[in-house]
DNA sequence: GACCAGGCACATC
DNA sequence: GATGTGCATGGT
């Protein structure tokens, strides 16, 4: 990141502008904390259209709990999920996902409700194939925890607006949002912010850039020195 | 037909 | 610690 203070009054400034400009986004589409899970494993590098049809194929064969998935066959749950990619792969991680929630908790998720967050965030982070971003998302999207979700989009967003390179190590980007935005009731700031920095990246700030009518369009924050 | 999408694990240097 | 590669579908 860049000087520190300039890049946390660059993360409100930019928080402030796409709140203005989006407003809220009412993330994350999904019926259960359990839903949201399965779908944060399911769009790793996934089109959220594709991940929605397997979500709907899990629903449609009633399998949309842990106890279920896990009763499926390999075979059976690699082609209900198959639409969301890498289905091989993420069919597996779901059922190391769904087996730990059960020795955890039962499948409970109210029983983390005591588990502060940066342990449960690494307990999340020891189950194969929940990577940071994965673990992030569950944790603020599933169960509400002020943990900010840092994506391809954010990292685009900030070099090229030279809030940041945009290769710094995750955790220095989620702690530097999470920093800059804190205070009470952040989870729902974060919670907005990302959704809105996806909304963002989809329709304007894409790899070969569309900034015609962005709202960041000419957003340079100063650089603070 | 190439490129892209709400990553992660693993191998190698 | 950085960099490269496999994993795979469906939309643009």
């Amino acid at each position: 990141m860049r000087g520190a203070a300039a890049g946390r009054s660059a993360i409100r400034e930019l928080a402030r502008r796409l709140d203005r400009a989006f407003g809220p986004q009412g993330w994350w589409p999904a019926k259960t904390p359990f839903e949201v899970m399965v779908g944060a494993v399911l769009t790793q590098n996934a089109n959220w259209k594709n991940v929605e049809r397997a979500i709907s194929n899990l629903e449609a064969a009633g399998s949309l709990d842990p106890e279920a998935i896990l009763a499926l066959s390999p075979g059976r749950l690699a082609r209900l999920v198959r639409p969301a990619g890498y289905f091989r792969v993420k069919s597996r991680r779901l059922r190391e996902l769904c087996r730990w929630l059960l020795e955890r908790c039962g499948g409970r998720l109210e029983e983390f409700g005591r588990v502060p967050t940066p342990d449960l965030r690494e307990e999340l982070l020891s189950v194969h194939g929940v990577g940071p971003e994965t673990a992030d998302s569950i944790l603020l999207y599933a169960l509400g925890r002020p943990v900010f979700v840092v994506d391809a989009y954010t990292r685009r967003v900030l070099s090229r607006h030279g809030v940041a390179r945009g290769d710094e190590p995750y955790d220095e980007i989620r702690a530097e949002f999470e920093r800059a935005l804190a205070g009470p009731g952040c989870e729902r700031r974060f919670n907005e912010l990302h959704a809105q920095l996806v909304e963002l990246g989809k329709r304007f700030c894409r790899p070969t850039p569309s900034c015609r009518g962005c709202p960041l369009e000419t957003w340079r924050p100063a650089s603070g020195r």
